[in-house]
DNA sequence: CCAATGATTGCCT
DNA sequence: GGCAATCATTGGC
């Protein structure tokens, strides 16, 4: 598909928007950036169209002091490799050998800090994806939970390592402001593993909005 | 409504 | 061999 095709409609969101760069993804504060990517824009542009969606839900992962963390200790294998890259790469792995989970790098090299995405809104291209989830009819499940947003927008193990600039697959703010008191904190999900770690308030999402996984609040 | 379960691969012990 | 940053389905209340 290429940009000629687009809509006029695509084509303005495209221009409105500002694509982050490694002065947003290399500071030193994961938790901080785990909240600042609620409200901004993850844009795929893959084989079955432009897809492009708000993020609603976020976790943050401490790097080597976190026991939720795959770079706990500061384990590195050929999965947990690129957590140690720059700030700005895509970390993608497949979760219950099924589900492709999708994080953000952040922090300087060697330093293995990443933030998932956990939920988002769907702005562009539903129907693309529809056809990947295989799903007949929007509705909040289509990208609740980490897995489901990874499908929709059609990003694989097989994107981890790509630079979060690349002109097919990177995040972007399109001016969308969110207020700090419409942000709520939680633990993070699924990692009761991690004993006292469990219990960190890092997960993030934005109040009321219907795109979030699990339990809501309001 | 909610809890239990199967799917299925990478990485650990 | 066992468990994991999950999800959809099933079966019980």
């Amino acid at each position: 598909m290429a940009m000629t095709e687009l809509i006029t409609k695509e084509k303005q969101f495209l221009a409105s928007l500002k694509v982050l760069n490694e002065n947003f993804y290399q500071r030193k504060d994961v938790v901080k950036i785990a909240k600042e990517l609620l409200g901004k824009v993850i844009v795929t542009f893959f084989d079955n169209g432009l897809t492009a969606v708000r993020i609603t839900e976020t976790e943050a992962y401490n790097g080597i002091v976190d026991k939720a963390s795959h770079a706990y200790n500061n384990r590195r294998t050929k999965r947990t490799e690129v957590m140690y890259a720059p700030g700005g790469a895509a970390y993608v792995y497949l979760c219950y050998g099924i589900h492709h989970l999708f994080n953000v790098v952040t922090n300087l090299k060697d330093v293995p800090h990443a933030v998932l995405i956990r939920a988002a809104e769907p702005i562009i291209g539903i129907d693309a994806m529809l056809q990947r989830t295989h799903k007949k009819k929007l509705d909040n499940t289509l990208t609740a939970g980490p897995g489901n947003v990874s499908k929709a927008l059609g990003i694989y193990t097989l994107h981890t390592g790509i630079d979060l600039k690349s002109e097919h697959f990177f995040i972007a703010d399109d001016g969308y402001k969110l207020s700090k008191n419409n942000i709520i904190a939680t633990p993070r999900i699924g990692v009761d593993y991690a004993a006292e770690d469990a219990l960190l308030p890092y997960r993030f999402f934005i109040k009321g909005n219907a795109y979030v996984s699990g339990k809501k609040s309001s």
